[in-house]
DNA sequence: TCTGGGGTCCTAGGACCC
DNA sequence: TCTGGGGTCCTAGGACCC
């Protein structure tokens, strides 16, 4: 707590829904759903004109087709988004050394570490001064809170959203939270709420009356008295600069649950994989293999195994990871699988060497105990379930009967996701807007042009390859290669195809976009003029890292 | 067609050591 | 031999957040 509210919260307004408008004219002010997009996907932003047919995040996107089936389904552009979000936190940056990251779009700034802002005034200003840079520099809006805690710069950006600015005024708290319900609170979800809801507390102020000890009762000690304090508005937590991770993992949910036990060996493999990329990406190294499996009826299970030393060697991980699944039962089905490393370490070559060279032998020869009873539990138990053939590890070849195991989204000739952009030799660039029986349907428009129109190319068009992302705002330098990798000097003029922009009369407004362009004003669509590019950079473009396919 | 993917933190029990 | 704490590590699960 401090006496002036110098601790500012940034979340940006419907993030990911937002960039996708401001980078297709067609479909600002329309509803617009990002998120998964397959049988089993749930939604992760919905703009706000989805939200008012109910859609929300979190919800199965399925159940949002319902609710909302004209809006746009796009899946994530995550590499879009990150650097987007990159420019905003330099703008952070620029207030203060002290940025505290939560997301792509969320952050807490600590004003007075910066010497940015003393008094009320002072931070009201910077916060105005912030959204106002944020709109010129991404086009997009975000909303503000300030306040001498925490929490309550959080619940103050809660409150100003969409696209405003919140102060609390420190000495206003109290009377502020009391008639806030508890799921206000951060830390209070379904469950505490649940718990809090049978002992008769429903808002904050009813939370704060019922005292410590009640609390810890009800919901544990360190969850009961860090909720009494907060319900009292105190919050002393600091804001905290670039944390280290502390575990790296990744997972798959299944469109259809996997019942063929080859497969689903050879897909707790890949995912082995796929971990040890991103921890080797990193720069880290880790000591303890999760595996995670989550059953066809939800129910989900972890089992790890810790190693000697901590390893970033691919065959280490895969092993660990192969062993922990046949001590799992998978009759019924596997809807998703998961594999982790925690208890992570900076990689050094030695430790990996030595690490490399033990861990095969360790399962067998474990002198310590409880590593030892683990393993023979669970080779016990995988015996009893599986027969005889999962005592051995899998064959590391293809399975037999497995040809399809190779995941559609790497083997498949090409697959067109919705959202995702695309270039035609013939027409330039654009976005797929959807697929099906053999064809593909693309939008052909850019972020500053007018809403584009539609054409439809079988599936294998050759004239048709997928694109990177182009920037939001057009770029002055033409013959930059988005794809070449050259990072942010590049900056990605070259988006533009050869053959101009709009071939087929793109100015000419499409059909069902029409009526929704003029309240740009109100969209937090991309205005190209509002940017003046001697002041302001505009978002930079490297086409360094792609987008997954 | 209910329920993603990436994380963090906490609790609790058993093993082990002193 | 019986009884006993305290601390640490490991494993598993659950709640929560974006």
């Amino acid at each position: 707590m401090r006496a002036a509210p110098t601790i500012l919260h940034l979340d940006m307004d419907a993030f990911y829904a937002s960039v996708e408008q401001a980078s297709k004219p067609s479909l600002r002010g329309k509803p617009v759903v990002v998120g998964g997009i397959g049988p089993r996907g749930v939604v992760a932003t919905a703009s706000y004109e989805a939200r008012v047919f109910g859609v929300h995040s979190a919800m199965a996107t399925a159940q949002a087709r319902r609710l909302c089936p004209n809006a746009a389904y796009l899946a994530p552009r995550f590499a879009l988004y990150r650097r987007i979000s990159e420019t905003v936190m330099e703008l952070l940056h620029q207030l203060s050394p002290l940025v505290e990251p939560l997301s792509l779009d969320e952050a807490f700034v600590d004003l007075e570490a910066g010497g940015a802002a003393a008094s009320a005034e002072a931070a009201r200003a910077v916060g105005e001064q912030l959204r106002r840079d944020i709109r010129s520099v991404t086009g997009l809006t975000g909303s503000v809170g300030l306040a001498g805690s925490k929490m309550l710069a959080k619940i103050g950006s809660e409150q100003a959203k969409p696209d405003g600015l919140v102060l609390i005024d420190p000495g206003t708290e109290r009377e502020l939270l009391e008639p806030m319900t508890v799921r206000t609170l951060p830390g209070v979800g379904p469950a505490t709420a649940e718990h809090l809801r049978r002992a008769g507390i429903h808002t904050v102020g009813e939370m704060a009356e019922a005292g410590e000890d009640e609390l810890v009762r009800l919901l544990g000690k360190a969850h009961g008295s860090s909720l009494h304090a907060m319900a009292q508005g105190l919050d002393d937590r600091s804001v905290v600069a670039e944390r280290d991770a502390k575990s790296v993992s990744v997972e798959d949910t299944f469109d259809v649950d996997l019942h063929d036990r080859a497969r689903v060996q050879s897909e707790v493999r890949r995912l082995a994989e796929r971990c040890v990329q991103r921890l080797r990406s990193a720069g880290r190294s880790g000591r303890t293999v999760v595996l995670k499996v989550r059953r066809y009826d939800f129910s989900t299970l972890t089992r790890s195994e810790t190693l000697r030393g901590p390893t970033d060697d691919p065959a280490v991980i895969q092993e660990a990871a192969a062993r922990l699944i046949e001590g799992v039962d998978t009759t019924g089905g596997v809807r998703l699988l998961g594999v982790g490393v925690t208890g992570l370490a900076d990689f050094t070559q030695e430790d990996l060497f030595a690490q490399a060279a033990t861990a095969q032998a360790a399962p067998a020869e474990e002198a310590t105990a409880q590593a030892a009873t683990a393993e023979a539990a669970g080779a016990a138990e995988a015996c009893e379930a599986e027969g005889a053939a999962a005592a051995h590890a899998p064959d590391p070849e293809q399975p037999p009967g497995a040809p399809e195991a190779a995941e559609a989204a790497e083997a498949g000739p090409r697959r067109w996701v919705p959202g995702h952009d695309v270039r035609h030799a013939e027409f330039g660039t654009g976005w797929v807007q959807g697929s099906g029986v053999g064809r593909v349907t693309v939008r052909f428009e850019q972020p500053w042009s007018a809403p584009g129109r539609v054409r439809t190319f079988p599936v294998d068009d050759p004239d048709l390859e997928s694109a990177e992302p182009p920037p939001l705002v057009p770029q002055e330098r033409p013959g930059a290669d988005p794809s070449s990798g050259t990072a942010r000097a590049g900056r990605a003029g070259g988006t533009r195809h050869a053959g101009g922009g709009d071939p087929e009369g793109g100015a000419e407004p499409v059909a069902g976009a029409a009526e929704t362009r003029d309240d740009q004003s109100s969209s937090p669509a991309i205005r190209p003029k509002s940017w003046s590019p001697s002041s302001s950079p505009p978002v930079s473009m490297p086409g360094a890292d792609a987008s997954s396919p």
